[in-house]
DNA sequence: CGGCATAGTGTCCGGAGCACACCCGAGTCA
DNA sequence: TGACTCGGGTGTGCTCCGGACACTATGCCG
């Protein structure tokens, strides 16, 4: 089966910019390419849009296949079209940006038996095409949203401590914050539901666990606050 | 001439939101379409992509093509790429986003005799294709962005009075500001240099004119400033 | 020269942000 | 069993920023 057309047209892909957190380490996700151009480099999880499906629905897709991973959030980051950036010839990537609770899912073995994998964002290996430009402009995305958007908690399991919920932020802003200060901020916004349960299996005194408030955040969202970190 | 491939490919365009502002009122750029699908509806103006330029260029060629003009800024803003978004086929559109002078510019005509005008905002006539949504999603990111990057400025003359640029601010965030505040803070930052000039022509006292210094901008922007009215 | 239209200017108050240090509770180990 | 260790959890005071607010100045016009 072929494809003719009139004029010339680009090939269009997605590729996916998947984030987790482990502990102290902001992860993102990798694949290694088993075939031409690139073969071994690893690169972001993506591939061909097929005509009938919505660019999200094809990020969504070669997501779970490639990786089994259905993200908790994910957005339209940026589209990437240089002339040169695939050596096959001209082709538009339109690159997602998801978060993963890395806690909830293990990966599953690629379908077409490439490796997949969590690198520190702050140590990846060279990548294919230009997707460290790629990975570049969704760490600024995250840096910059999850200041203004609760999406941080889809990064965390879904029940937390403050500890771990700062030490996020932490991580992702690159600098440090004032633990009471930081406490007192974020309950003082009434988005966090407070349980009746603590931390197990630690070392000392156990930390209070807490769970993200969907509902009322969207309330409020509705009423027209806004989530300021 | 005809291209033939191993699979199925979209076709590739751009669209430009082009706003633009007009004392009191702010504007976007409206093409009125010559030849189907949608012919005689106004739209964005924009078109294919040329497989040897970049998505960019493509915007400003088109831009240029279409209307005359040599926006002072522009970005990317959103890819819009639902299945069913053109009648014709799968057309994936690289929506950008411009600013210009509207007072700096004249409309030339379009090379293609099909009509360019500028129309309200908040009275724009029935658009083809999803351009309606394209047009809001480019309205929300000038909204939000004006507020932290000092692109506001691309819209006003080079010389401009504070009373002008204050009027831009309410316009486009939809409020009212308080003039002594405004004064106070847009000042406090040190980026306006204040001209030995004052406005003509006007049946009134004349107010100062005021110059956005794009130079101190970007070494106070190195330096960690952040613009934010 | 009086009227009118816009320019231009300073103070006060309350709330938010930020810096800062100590006791608590649970487990571990000698 | 008690002392130690390790993170958990909490309140105050100061400063600065944001927002409310109203009058005088200037230039044109009739």
């Amino acid at each position: 089966m072929s494809y003719t057309y009139e004029y010339p047209r680009p090939s269009l892909t997605v590729d996916c910019v998947v984030f987790g957190l482990d502990d102290d380490d902001l992860k993102v996700l990798l694949i290694q390419r088993g075939v031409e151009p690139f073969e071994g480099r690893w690169a972001l999880p993506g591939g061909f849009v097929k005509l009938d499906e919505s660019l999200e629905a094809a990020a969504r897709r070669e997501l779970e296949e490639e990786s089994g991973l259905r993200p908790g959030h994910l957005e339209q980051l940026f589209t990437f079209g240089e002339p040169d950036r695939d050596p096959r010839g001209r082709v538009i990537t339109v690159a997602y940006f998801a978060l993963v609770k890395l806690s909830a899912h293990a990966l599953r073995a690629a379908t077409d038996a490439r490796e997949a994998a969590w690198f520190s964002v702050w140590d990846t290996p060279k990548l294919a095409f230009d997707h460290a430009d790629i990975l570049n402009t969704a760490l600024q995305r995250l840096k910059g949203k999850v200041r203004y958007q609760p999406i941080g908690f889809e990064l965390l399991p879904p029940k937390f401590t403050l500890t771990q919920l700062q030490r996020l932020y932490e991580v992702v802003l690159e600098r440090e914050l004032d633990k009471r200060n930081f406490r007192k901020k974020i309950l003082a916004m009434d988005l966090l539901e407070e349980l009746d349960e603590v931390e197990q299996d630690v070392s000392h005194r156990a930390a209070r666990l807490y769970r993200f408030d969907h509902k009322k955040y969207r309330q409020l969202e509705k009423a027209g606050f806004n989530f300021e970190l």
